[in-house]
DNA sequence: CTGAAAGCGCTTACAG
DNA sequence: CTGAAAGCGCTTACAG
């Protein structure tokens, strides 16, 4: 047999004496209590006498002991760890800060815990390896970011394990579903009420995919505040949340209404390129054509021209996401919904 | 007694009736044979008869049956996971495409194995959280994305299992440590060879943080390139590899070298808050100064100018780093160092 | 090719 | 406040 690595020798030590990670029999004994009494110091239980407490402590100290979790695991039947559902090829975060920052949110949240993070990328087949993964115990809970509509599989997990989506789940799944989210459709209109504001009576829309909630709302917002200043709502291109397909979205909608003088786009990746071809077909940003992007990310301050953007507070939201994930995982009652607030930021896109 | 999840009412069905998850055991029962069998099944070994495989994944089918990952750890002393560590805040992140891509490419080898990625965030407390955890055994291997030097314990991770880094460690720590790193002093002299060929005279560059290998090695090779040419090699100012930190150092390079007329700098998000500087400060680029970013991330086509840059096949290192684990893991021969190719890649800053 | 048995390292009622 | 014992759900030599 292979030598394997955790036994492996450790440097410099005696070839013969492979090294052995020690259990709680060996710390129990050199405490001299008995197994329950160190998983007891362990799992910090009350009723257990200072003094124990101390001299348990020290032997755990003496040899170096850290928890087998496994093991743990196995007996309590809890994982201590939660998976990151993202149901997207993994390069979908190379396009999406919005994505990144709802992970960077959710990992801080859980560093305070002890809970560890499992990410799971890609488009997950219903039957393959990720719901294998998520049926075998290896979680004990879920966050669910950018999913679909179609990804309505994803709905039945909170079935069998508590699960927190970023954005509200698509309708008519949505009994018992946490979610974490802005008000999108509100965010929306606010964008259009400022493009009004500046004047702007051709104002058109790129939207993301059709099938994802967060989109929906967005344009329903955005369609609603245009229609109600008697402006025409025609103006409107589908793109896919990047640059490239923004480039694509903002031609055909330049060949459609070159009258355009007013823009609002679903996310600042996209507001970016569309700016750029906007400069590049000879009209200047935001004295022709007022741009307005969406999540006021890392982008919304590195593109050609500074962007008026919606903020949306999506560190927050993934660090809200793990909160109520981890005190559902507590017992505790958490509300079903958790919609955080959103603001104009004014740069100099609009 | 709180119910617990895993044990939790299927909807619809008899509340009397707790859903357990199925067991090697009941399978066992099911399709008439012992355990040891069903559990050659599953792990694929050879030397069982067609017709019990047959009989035994039949019965694997009909229970809905899935390993329990913990007990399959404990017994086997392998947990089929690894880390992902990245010794930073979270947020971090954000402001770094190469580390995105890098654990995006991870993430993608992963996914056609059967490991699964643990995300270890923040910078590690040595004695804290994330190095009980390494040593829980709840990962057979790790890869380490942007350690700083400092970071030294974490190179002696690689007595307790297999380590891969993304990017060549500390000089002094590289015994048997394995990496995959891009050439970057060979990358960096291209960049300035690249300015030096256009007939700039006055080359100034802005470095990354000083204590990170690829970091030194971009200067060293810029600095060579320059010095051989006879000309200066004192522009220089270093940043911390974030928009926000390159404005500054831009400005504070700029008061001493007014007169500069080309510029390498360490990333594209830097390169493109550079750019933005130089511009305010009345300097066109390329014209008055040309720009050489690092990275070819999505940053260097979203910018106020498409960045001329080194391409450094970052999703390709996440996804060898990762590939060279599990070769690893899997008990193969894998050589300590992978060197990946860059290159120069024209646009419009340089 | 298959089975019986021990064991992986913990937790958890149950006693006392 | 502490111990003895069973059990969590697998894998793994060892026999045959």
């Amino acid at each position: 047999m292979a030598l394997r690595y955790p036994e492996r020798v450790a440097s410099g030590s005696n070839p013969e004496t492979p090294t052995r990670r020690p259990t709680l029999e060996m710390v129990a004994k050199e405490a001299g209590v008995t197994r329950s009494t160190v998983s007891r110091v362990i799992n910090a239980e009350r009723d257990v006498s200072a003094a124990t407490v101390e001299l348990v402590n020290q032997a755990i100290e003496r040899l170096g002991y850290v928890p087998n979790r496994a093991a743990r695991s196995l007996a309590s039947s809890r994982s201590m760890a939660v998976a990151l559902i993202v149901p997207e090829r993994a390069e979908w975060f190379l396009d999406d800060p919005h994505l990144v920052a709802l992970m960077a949110g959710a990992s801080r949240r859980l560093e305070q815990s002890e809970y560890v993070l499992t990410l799971i990328a890609g488009s997950p087949d219903p039957q393959g390896k990720t719901m294998r993964y998520l049926s075998s115990g290896a979680v004990d809970g879920g966050l669910i970011a950018s999913h679909h509509d179609q990804h309505s599989y994803l709905q039945t997990l909170h079935r069998s394990m508590p699960v927190v989506f970023g954005g509200r789940p698509a309708a008519g799944n949505e009994e018992g579903s946490h979610f974490v989210d802005v008000d999108n459709a509100a965010a929306a209109r606010l964008a259009a009420e400022h493009l009004l504001s500046l004047g702007r009576s051709r104002i058109g829309m790129i939207t993301g995919p059709e099938d994802m909630r967060s989109v929906v709302d967005r344009y329903d917002g955005w369609r609603a505040a245009v229609a109600e200043a008697g402006l025409p709502v025609d103006a409107v291109e589908h793109a896919d949340f990047t640059g490239a397909g923004a480039v694509r979205a903002t031609r055909r909608l330049l060949e459609r209404a070159p009258d355009l003088d007013g823009l609002f786009v679903a996310n600042d990746i996209m507001a970016n390129a569309a700016i750029t071809v906007l400069q590049q077909s000879g009209r200047a940003v935001p004295a022709d054509v007022a741009v307005v992007g969406f999540d006021n990310s890392t982008a919304a301050t590195v593109g050609p021209v500074p962007l008026t953007t919606i903020d949306q507070p999506s560190i927050d939201m993934g660090w809200r996401m793990a909160d109520a994930l981890l005190r559902i995982l507590a017992g505790e009652e958490v509300p079903t919904g958790i919609t955080l607030p959103t603001e104009l930021v004014v740069r100099d896109s609009a």
